[in-house]
RNA sequence: GUAGCCAUAGCUCAGUUGGUUAGAGUAUCAGAUUGUGAUUCUGAGGGUCGUGGGUUCGAGCCCCAUUGGCUACCCCA
């Protein structure tokens, strides 16, 4: 016997469970689906060098590899042992991994842009709703199987692509009720622009990862590992100042032109960004300088959605314009902009802050008790009936005491039942019962269907 | 990959400075009840105390290792 279990940081769904998932993957493709995007599908596992160094080094060592089958072939015994002596130097090997579980649904769907780009007709827009795994610890709000829905367009440069990406994000979170989630916003290019600024252009990705730590560690330890990496004093301060800047979004507008201006890189940025708060409600998205977001291919706007504050939950939602995505496919040109809901945390975050209907479910309307042979034979050919005319319905299938029927309704929360027995039979007649009044009614029987219709409106 | 906490019945957990036969609640099953469910009462099954070693006359309890879970770091949805 083995004992039953599930890999670790992967979860069982129950039936409550996959309810309240549903009406969370409904609202968000509702609006998808009004927005205009239309849904794609790819495969769990992709070829492990479409993967490989789209995500920065410390996304690579979480991808889950795939051991190639037929290992331990005598006729490929060499192969496997100067690929499994590469694999401990910490290289890849084709001869031991090919293929990988897919890491996010962008690369992926890049990959299927390149693939298919004769085909497609851009701006193209393109939603998608499917498990992702990372190789991750589990913790709270982690998991090693997680559930992504993205929208992304591809094929065009306008900036009123981030502005609806704007909305959509708004859009769905007041549908779920999480109008308190914050939408943040940053443009790549004003990060590219501060290194520059420091004369360090090169340190981008340091300089990025310091600060996007800020609110973790505070100012003074950020300044501290700018320094260690090789800032000197002059350019600390450049990013401190940068730093500082607070205040309404449009005061932060002014203050980040102030600071950058006279660098091409930063006056695009600041450009993009006046666009799209320009063409947003103010309180929709809140500026935020600080925001980098760990995915090396942004080149542009930046997103990232917080949970309400109430609850200890980082990011439930991120996304960004990238302008070379489909160039590591062989295709050049072809620019994209998406944002991802975080399913799952999205779901911690509802359930925290009770925000789930309290009428999600899918049960049974109607329970047909088994009273015997004869009388489960019309009881079933009853329950069919019902079944055609669209109300959901089950014969016990076991004649056993009422007793025990009853509480198998009581338990699934069925809120009719309906009991043909051997009276009943002869009268050609049924017994209703609905029982969280504990009204019951004997009618005949042709009269069951328009009846349960009038109970279950 | 690093660190801390935890592991006892299907589930939630007690279990005294180490002491002889490991408990409760809940769930399950059966009966009280031959055609009417939420209560009540009675009874039953269910454990090699995560696994392996060690200390001891004696280990659920102490020590070591290992596996799994949770939390935090790194990073991220």
């Amino acid at each position: 016997m083995i004992k039953p279990a599930i890999p670790q940081g992967t979860r069982d769904f129950a039936s409550s469970v996959v309810l309240k998932r549903q009406y969370i993957l409904n609202a968000i493709r509702d609006v998808f689906e009004t927005t205009g995007y239309e849904p794609l599908e790819t495969p769990a596992m992709e070829l492990l060098e479409t993967l490989t160094g789209k995500y920065g080094d410390e996304g690579d060592k979480l991808i889950f590899k795939i051991l190639n089958n037929g290992l331990s072939d005598p006729a490929h015994s060499e192969k496997a042992k100067t690929g499994f002596q590469k694999i401990l130097e910490g290289k890849n090997s084709d001869d031991i991994t090919s293929r990988a579980l897919r890491y996010d649904l962008t690369i992926p769907f890049a990959r299927f842009v390149a693939m298919n780009r004769g085909t497609l007709h851009f701006p193209f827009k393109r939603y998608q709703m499917q498990p992702v795994w990372r190789a991750d610890r589990p913790q709270k709000g982690r998991y090693r199987e997680f559930t992504q829905c993205d929208a992304d367009v591809v094929g065009s440069h306008s900036l009123w692509n981030e502005v609806e990406l704007v909305h959509i994000y708004r859009n769905a979170f007041d549908a779920l009720g999480l109008t308190e989630a914050t939408i943040t916003i940053n443009n790549r290019k004003l990060l590219a622009a501060l290194a520059l600024k420091c004369g360090a252009p090169s340190l981008l990705t340091q300089i990025t990862i310091a600060i996007d730590k800020l609110d973790k560690i505070g100012l003074d330890k950020v300044l501290e590992s700018l320094a260690q990496n090789g800032l000197n004093d002059e350019q600390v301060n450049i990013v401190q100042t940068y730093l500082s800047i607070t205040g309404s979004n449009s005061e932060k507008m002014d203050r980040i032109s102030a600071l950058l201006q006279g660098i091409p890189e930063a006056e695009k940025g600041i450009e993009e960004l006046h666009f799209i708060l320009e063409r947003v409600p103010e309180h929709f998205v809140t500026i935020d300088f600080k925001l980098a977001r760990g995915l090396d291919y942004y080149t542009g706007t930046i997103y990232e959605v917080k949970a309400p504050a109430s609850v200890q939950m980082g990011s439930i939602g991120g996304g960004g314009r990238y302008d070379n995505l489909t160039e590591l496919f062989g295709v050049e040109g072809i620019s994209g902009v998406g944002i991802s809901f975080g399913v799952d945390r999205i779901y911690d975050v509802m359930e925290t802050l009770n925000l789930f209907p309290s009428d999600l479910n899918t049960h049974l309307k109607v329970l047909f008790f088994n009273m015997g042979e004869v009388e489960s034979a019309q009881a079933f050919e009853c329950c069919v009936a019902v079944q055609r005319a669209g109300i959901s319905a089950m014969l016990y299938p076991d004649a056993v005491k009422m007793d025990k029927q009853f509480k198998y309704a009581q338990k699934r929360l069925i809120p009719y039942v309906v009991i043909i027995g051997s009276q009943e039979l002869t009268d050609k007649k049924v017994v209703v019962k609905h029982l969280n009044t504990g009204n019951q009614v004997t009618l005949p029987i042709n009269e069951l269907i328009s009846h349960l219709q009038n109970q279950t409106k």
